[in-house]
DNA sequence: TGCATTTGTCAACAGGTGTTGGCATATGCA
DNA sequence: TGCATATGCCAACACCTGTTGACAAATGCA
């Protein structure tokens, strides 16, 4: 069934069509979710039969979550507590916006508002990535509320920005975002109060 | 057809099971969202033919309109803009939580990720209900980059909280909120940069 | 060259969708 | 009481969905 692997790696043909599939169905997810989009619908971008969509990966769950791989590459080393607002905003917009980073995070928020194995997802990059990283400075005890304060902000920017695309959001240069959402993000993440 | 209604108004027994219908509809929307709910769905919460809900409205786009009408009863007045912040997030609060107030902006929200039409209405309720009240106080021109970023904060709250039910930020008290949230609004709708 | 394996297409399945029209019942006015 | 109307159920339509298996073409090693 699989190609007799001695030898570790060769790049045959079905690794081409796989990494099209792949990324035709990151293009379509990103824009219509997890149920806006058919098999049918990602074969045809790919320019190959429904079927094969199933061969290479074994289902439509599937193909999903391997489109909807996220890795925020936040420093999970000890970040300067001071510039911790500032770290986050930039490194939010990289991810979103940025050349190489996939277009994971926009799948997986597009699919988890009616999809609760997308959501479940979510919540695991809060959990394992967003939350330890503002662990890293401030109490321990208080890491979660200071985090969710944290992702109710980016993952509201995200929302207006990229996924409603409300216009004055849209419009917003990089440096205004830096500006003003930077110092709420330090203000949550370190836990100080209004002041 | 309908009834001959020479004088205004007489509850019939259709009225009841549209409101039936209606009823269920909303509360089956805001949990699935448009493409996770069927006519049949609902049918069967209200305990109805399928055919009866066509009927009763004439497809399931204008079920939907009907069910996602929001209004959020944001003061147009003049607002004490030193109080513009706090008066915001409590309203935040009663239109997500209150009794009276049905759930339209979270059906509104759950479907907008993956249903273009869903997504105009909530970008018609910021250019009509939010941006209107955040330009009452300050620099009309700068209007809608201050309600642009009140609405990410805004949205983002309630996509954590109610949509992905982000574990720290369900716990969060109606006091930690108002306390946590409250700032930021107020900084985000006078357009005071960081200080 | 042959031949086994890989890569791909086609047709069909079982089930779900929104929507429609026909027909039975219940209602309420004369 | 009769009868028109309002209310409701049933069956079916055309279409789309994820998924499967059989068969054809291409490939690459002997």
């Amino acid at each position: 069934m699989f190609m007799t692997e001695n030898h570790p790696k060769k790049i045959t043909k079905s690794d081409r069509t796989r990494a099209q599939i792949l990324e035709a169905a990151r293009r379509l997810f990103a824009e219509g979710g997890y149920d806006g989009v058919s098999i049918r619908d990602v074969a045809a971008q790919a320019s190959i039969d429904p079927a094969m969509v199933i061969r290479y990966f074994h289902s439509k769950d599937e193909l999903f979550a391997r489109a909807a791989v996220v890795d925020l590459k936040l420093p999970d080393q000890r970040t300067d507590p001071a510039m911790i607002g500032d770290t986050l905003i930039r490194r939010f917009l990289v991810n979103w916006e940025g050349p190489a980073n996939g277009p994971g995070m926009i799948i997986l928020l597009r699919s988890a508002a009616s999809n609760e194995h997308a959501a479940e997802k979510v919540r695991d990059v809060f959990a394992n990535q967003v939350r330890p990283m503002v662990a890293s400075i401030g109490d321990p005890a208080d890491a979660g509320r200071r985090a969710g304060l944290v992702a109710s902000q980016l993952l509201g920017l995200a929302t207006c920005r990229y996924l409603l695309r409300l216009a004055p959001v849209v419009a917003l240069s990089h440096e205004e975002i830096i500006r003003n959402v930077g110092p709420v993000l330090q203000r949550y993440a370190t836990g100080h109060d209004a002041g």
